[in-house]
DNA sequence: TTGGCTGCAAAGTATTTGCAACATG
DNA sequence: CATGTTGCAAATACTTTGCAGCCAA
């Protein structure tokens, strides 16, 4: 697998972006993480890190994360903050989340994502991406009273 | 089918709240909406057929709406209005969105409801819901360039 | 050198909340 | 009439932006 960093800068160079300090330390630390994770996560972990990127640039920077498909949006509801995940070299998956507790399961199911490229083929559409989440109760949680999507 | 507002008076009761008349000028207002709509959307909706709910009881609401399954979340991104749908008594069914020009279709596929059923049964879990996006690029735009998710 | 990039702080947007008046049950 | 609900406006929370100085190419 290509060095993270190095691949960032080539779709940077793409673009006639240029590669700092900043955006590579961005990466850098991306690529250490396991979960999903927020700005403000982000944010902390490069001060701690010693990293002089500020959340604007980090702010700057998702977009360009997203377009050269390192991250993609993992979570994104109303009025919540959103959550981001990094994605490069890993295998693709979608989520199981519980909707008590908010645990999130990472799963992968072949046949759904064929039935999906049926469906843009069908309307004569090219799959470019997808976003399937599945809502749950877990066991743990069943017995409780709370709300359900 | 049911009357919506009733239906929705009759969760009101089961949660011991009370059926006020900006709660059903709200479900009223939703129960002819076609698309998804934003809160702004709704807002100046109810202000033009003179309802007296406010934005603030419009937000309020909401919540509970999706509580009772008359709506839900249609388009969540970061950074972006949300947008919801009504889809009480409406057919099931999941997006497609062009990533360039933010076209969506409706489309159903039962064999990929199906597969996420086995999914949550295979981890244990009880599947209360799902959220399910496909992004393409629709013909018209497949030839101008523009990023893709 | 010449733009693109950065941090800072201010500005935007979307959404939530405190409070006093009001309406429902 | 007791208490949940509402509108208003202020407060939050998250994200974007203008600008002057900085740095990659």
């Amino acid at each position: 697998m290509r060095d993270p960093v190095e691949l960032f800068r080539e779709h940077l160079r793409s673009k006639n972006m240029r590669c700092t300090q900043e955006r590579d330390e961005i990466v850098r630390a991306l690529s250490k993480t396991k979960k999903h994770f927020r700005i403000e996560d982000l944010v902390t972990d490069l001060k701690a890190k010693g990293s002089a990127a500020s959340r604007a640039t980090v702010y700057r920077t998702i977009p360009l994360l997203i377009e050269s498909r390192m991250i993609r949006v993992a979570e994104s509801n109303p009025g919540e903050e959103s959550a981001y995940e990094y994605i490069y070299g890993r295998g693709h998956h979608d989520h199981l989340y519980c909707t008590r507790c908010n645990a999130h399961i990472e799963f992968e199911e072949r046949g759904i994502e064929l039935l999906q490229m049926d469906v843009a083929r069908h309307y004569g559409y090219k799959l470019v991406g997808h976003r399937l989440e599945l809502y749950v109760v877990c066991p743990q949680c069943r017995e409780t009273g709370a709300r359900e999507i």
